[in-house]
DNA sequence: ATGGTTGGGGTCCAA
């Protein structure tokens, strides 16, 4: 059988409820990883999301801010979330579909100095990616074939931002943001999705600000959501694909949605 | 070097 996975920072599930049950209708992955859902659990949108055929769920939101959810047309079993930095946010939630355990994450955004010693959300955001780093590499995680996938709030390569000269001290393309996100990904060997079938001299974007009158002309983009498969899963990987239309519809989130397939083994 | 927009909750914070 074949699986579809998708990621996508929707940015308040209730006021993008309709976009995301659009998504669905036109999209239809079997599974769908949302973060920033910004609704605590009381009020999660579950009936919309029932009758599109997602009858399976996973949701751990908070008011106001953060929070992640994964719906799923498929049989689903929830696993244990981990509280990094042990805050108590809602940066992840897990869940095991046939046979895999997929991860979904949101990495902190690290406001907007990139100096830890004058800004604490920057030394939040490396603080839990180290966290991030020692959990997949040790042995609480748990094992076995694994998807992680979120909006990860770096885009590590050059091609992953517009303009990697004018974006280095810019927060998600610092130097230490990347070899921070490279040691979560050589934790347990991730495979990035993404460069798996876009060749790196490639432009990949996922995220343009709201801060642009005519974001697609100026495509000052960035790569900031990502799918990691383990290596297990390498031969499995059939497609992927970036939704950068989504990002056009009316009253969109700032990110667009991505997708991995996986075949048959 | 600056300002630009959006969402949530409530007159400001996070992205």
């Amino acid at each position: 059988m074949t699986l579809t996975i998708a990621t996508w920072n929707i940015n308040s599930v209730r006021l993008r409820e309709p976009t995301v049950l659009r998504f669905l209708a036109e999209h239809g992955p079997d599974v769908l990883c949302l973060q920033e859902t910004k609704s605590p659990d009381a009020v999660f949108p579950h009936d919309g999301f029932e009758g599109a055929g997602y009858v399976h769920r996973v949701v751990r939101g908070e008011k106001g801010y953060n929070g992640v959810a994964i719906l799923s047309r498929v049989p689903m079993l929830p696993v244990a979330h981990h509280d990094f930095c042990g805050r108590g946010d809602c940066r992840h939630i897990a869940a095991q579909v046939d046979g895999i355990t997929v991860h979904n994450f949101y990495v902190p955004a690290g406001g907007d100095v990139p100096d830890r010693e004058k800004n604490e959300k920057f030394g939040h955001k490396l603080d839990f990616l180290a966290e991030m780093r020692d959990w997949f590499g040790g042995g609480d995680a748990p094992a076995g074939p694994s998807i992680l996938v979120g909006d990860l709030n770096i885009a590590p390569q050059e091609h992953d931002v517009w303009s990697h000269k004018q974006l280095l001290k810019v927060v998600s393309h610092t130097p230490i943001e990347v070899e921070a996100l490279e040691a979560v990904r050589a934790s347990r060997d991730w495979v990035d999705v993404a460069r798996h079938f876009i060749p790196l001299e490639e432009k990949a974007y996922s995220w343009w600000s709201y801060r642009s009158k005519d974001w697609s002309a100026a495509d000052k983009g960035r790569r900031l959501d990502h799918i990691w498969v383990t290596p297990d899963l390498r031969e499995r990987l059939s497609g992927y694909d970036m939704h950068r239309d989504v990002r056009g519809w009316e009253k969109p989130s700032d990110h667009a949605p991505v997708v991995v397939t996986l075949g048959t083994t």
